[in-house]
DNA sequence: ATGACGATTTACT
DNA sequence: GTAAATCGTCATA
């Protein structure tokens, strides 16, 4: 399958949150196994207005850097000091959006990405819907962290994304971020989308 | 140099 | 439903 162009990366990151559902989000380990699974679920942020964005104000740093280059590339980022999570830069460089792959339907390389998941656990099987359904899970399941923060998405070999099937307007459903209560009124804005009744949505 | 805080997940009462 | 885990980052001093 044909990968996003630029060119379908740089818009506003609400046509692109909606556009992005349905694209297949492909990983390429180093010894070459792929992995892969379809974005059910995203997040616009809407950079230096969004008091929910890490651009909020303008702020620029090191961690943030990748917000503020073109669009099309990986901006990863570590929290509460475990966990990872993966968005896509949108729009043009000097203007910080993104969007937060936030769950995938797993399509490609299932049993690697339970053993990533694993982890140190019991010996319960992963269900498919426990693998991808939230924004760290599926850093984790496709071993994605800062290494790969800035990566080209376009043109890279690690980490991309394909071209998949078109989701009808009438299939997303829309609703409030997860996990930005602090961000007030911007807490409640309609910005999170996902596939209706999909089972990997977390 | 220090401290408060996460775009979360998991385990447990 | 509640709470612990766990540490890089950034604002403050």
């Amino acid at each position: 399958m044909p990968r996003l162009t630029r060119r379908f990366h740089a818009r506003d990151p609400v046509t692109l949150a909606r556009a992005l559902l349905g694209q297949v989000l492909v990983r390429v380990l180093d010894d070459g196994e792929r992995l892969a699974g379809r974005i059910v679920e995203t997040e616009a942020y809407l950079g230096v207005i969004d008091r929910a964005a890490h651009t909020y104000g303008g702020r620029r740093t090191p961690r943030t850097e990748s917000m503020w280059g073109p669009a099309g590339h990986a901006y990863i980022y570590f929290l509460y000091g475990m966990h990872h999570c993966v968005n896509v830069v949108a729009q043009g460089p000097g203007e910080p959006t993104a969007v937060l792959i936030r769950a995938l339907e797993p399509l490609e390389g299932l049993e690697r990405m339970r053993a990533h998941r694993a982890g140190r656990r019991p010996k319960a099987r992963l269900r498919d819907t426990d693998l991808c359904s939230g924004p760290a899970k599926l850093a984790q399941a496709l071993a994605l962290d800062r290494r790969l923060d800035g990566t080209d998405l376009v043109e890279g070999e690690h980490l991309f994304i394909e071209r998949g099937r078109r989701v009808p307007a009438g299939n997303i459903v829309t609703g409030p971020r997860i996990g930005i209560a602090y961000a007030g009124d911007w807490a409640l804005r309609p910005l999170r989308f996902h596939m209706h009744g999909n089972p990997h949505v977390s």
